[in-house]
DNA sequence: TTATTCTATCGTAATGATTCCGATTTGTAA
DNA sequence: TTACAAATCGGAATCATTACGATAGAATAA
């Protein structure tokens, strides 16, 4: 997703255009990998000095909610990674650095035998490492 | 693994018997499914009164680098089950009482040609619902 | 059994991430 | 331009987790 986009999302559901949430939207989508709100925090404190913890925290969960953004744990920190919609798939990611590289394999659809009388509702996969730049370190 | 096991562990490590890693071993045993600290912490709370934070966290994170309990994240909170040192598998996790259930499929095989010259330091494949006891409600 | 030693636990304070809230500011639609 | 709802601010509150000095308890050997 780019960030014209994101903003359409938001504003087909009647949320309101900050320069705030459009520099949020653009972090995320230069980003490509997954980013802490600590990580938010630093690039937006410069152009928004005194920007409240409320306003990064907000925009997160709401991102989130809209399927702009999405999320996952990394050492107990959420992180946060503009959304993928071309089609499903999962992630590596880097340890070091937060990049993510596309894994098209998913092993869902050898699963489900195994769990029949079980309601699925939602599933991970991610492989975690090193990416080739940060090897070199 | 078996509390007696577990206890063995620690021993052969230089840990010491004291029986509330007794207790809280059998506790896990039990439970064969993912519990939190706070859920040890009210199932230690009657046997005893005004047992420290500092205990349950240093014996949930000692087991874990033992590899007596796994830990995953569930909702922002860390969650704890036994090990399953039989061989390697994933989990189906009850998104109500945590309980599981082994997943034979692992997709890492399949997966490893797509990250050449990634270094693979560990994965996760989790697949989240409701179980069959759990539906009724 | 007793002394010694090292680990475990207690009680509580500190930390770090996240959430909450009343007051104020700012987009947006009329 | 006005009016109103939504967004942000500033900072306190909450929740999980970690840290720490002081005390208690398990293991070992005399």
């Amino acid at each position: 997703m780019n960030t014209e986009e994101a903003l359409k999302v938001l504003k087909e559901k009647g949320y309101k255009y900050t320069k705030k949430r459009k520099d949020i939207l653009s972090y995320f989508v230069n980003a490509d990998g997954y980013r802490s709100a600590k990580d938010l925090l630093q690039f937006m404190e410069p152009s928004y000095p005194g920007i409240s913890f409320d306003t990064i925290y907000r925009n997160l969960h709401l991102f989130g909610r809209l399927s702009i953004l999405e999320a996952t744990e990394l050492n107990g920190e959420k992180h946060f990674r503009i959304s993928c919609v071309s089609h499903h798939h999962h992630h590596f990611i880097c340890k070091q650095c937060g990049v993510t590289k596309e894994i098209d394999t998913c092993p869902m659809e050898s699963v489900t035998g195994e769990l029949s009388n079980f309601v699925i509702e939602g599933h991970k996969f991610e492989i975690y490492g090193r990416c080739p730049a940060c090897q070199v370190s």
